[in-house]
DNA sequence: TAGGCCATCTGGTCCT
DNA sequence: AGGACCAGATGGCCTA
C-alpha cells in the first residue's frame, strides 16, 4: 500500500518548517533585513559583504532544514515499516491461534491476550497428561468435564478449532459453560475452575479440553 | 454521536 | 551519528 503523505503530514512538516530553534534564530536575522528594504541608502561595500554572508548563512540554514525534513522523513519511513512488521507478527500469531467460527478478526490486544490464555491452556494440557502418566487414573487431575483422552494438541489444527457453535452452544461437551471468546477486552477477569485468573479474552481451559483430549 | 480501533507522525531516549 | 524503540497526539473509519 503506497502511503500518501496526508494532511497531517506535510502541515506537520510545514510546522517543523516554522518552528524550529533555527527558523527563530533565522527570524531574528531577517529582523535586520526590513530596514535595509525601505528606502535607504546604497549599501557600503562592508555591508554588501555582510550582506552576502548572510545569504550564504540563509542558504546553509534552508540546506539544514532540508536535511533535518529528509531524517524525520526516513524516520517516519522506518517506523512506519516497523509497524507494518509488528502488524505482520501479529497476523502471524492470529494464523496459528484457533479461529472464530464467524471470521471476526481479533483485535491486537484480543491477539496477544487469547494468545496468552492459548498458550497457558496448551501447557496446562501437557502438565496434566505428563502427571497423568506418573499418575495414571488419578480422578483428582482430571478437568471436570474431562471424560476421554485422545491426541496431542496441534494449535491451528482441528483439534483445537473454534467449536463450531457459538457461546450460547450448549454442544460443547464441557458442560461448565465456557466461554469461548468475550471479544471485550474491557471485560473483567474471570477465575476459572483451578483458581487461574483468566484474561479478558477468556478461552479457558475448559474450551480447549475437550476437542484436545 | 460517542467510543473503540487503527495508522501515522513526531520527539525523546537508548543502543550500536 | 544514525537507527530502533517507545509513548503521546491526531485524525479517519466503523459500529452500537
Amino acid at each position: 500500500m503506497e502511503t500518501v503523505y496526508s494532511d497531517m503530514d506535510t502541515s506537520s512538516c510545514d510546522y517543523s518548517f516554522t518552528h524550529t530553534d533555527d527558523e527563530d534564530s533565522r527570524s531574528s536575522l531577517h529582523s535586520a533585513s526590513p530596514a535595509s528594504s525601505c528606502g535607504k541608502p546604497p549599501a557600503s561595500p562592508a555591508e554588501l559583504q555582510q550582506k552576502k554572508r548572510r545569504r550564504g548563512r540563509a542558504r546553509n540554514e534552508a540546506t539544514v532544514h532540508v536535511v533535518k525534513k529528509n531524517r524525520r522523513v526516513k524516520a517516519n519511513d522506518r517506523e512506519r515499516n516497523r509497524m507494518h512488521n509488528l502488524n505482520d507478527a501479529l497476523d502471524a500469531l492470529r494464523s496459528v491461534l484457533p479461529a472464530f467460527p464467524d471470521d471476526t478478526k481479533l483485535t491486537k490486544i484480543e491477539t496477544l491476550r487469547f494468545a496468552h490464555n492459548y498458550i497457558w491452556a496448551l501447557s496446562e494440557t501437557i502438565r496434566i497428561a505428563d502427571q497423568r502418566q506418573n499418575k495414571p487414573r488419578d480422578p483428582a487431575l482430571l478437568l471436570p468435564g474431562l471424560s476421554c483422552m485422545g491426541d496431542a494438541p496441534s494449535p491451528g489444527g482441528d483439534s483445537c478449532s473454534w467449536p463450531s457453535g457459538t457461546s450460547s452452544s450448549s454442544s460443547s461437551p464441557s458442560s461448565s459453560s465456557p466461554s469461548y471468546c468475550n471479544s471485550d477486552p474491557g471485560s473483567p477477569a474471570a477465575m476459572d475452575d483451578f483458581g487461574y485468573l483468566q484474561t479478558d479474552v477468556v478461552y479457558s481451559y475448559h474450551n480447549f479440553v475437550p476437542s484436545i483430549y
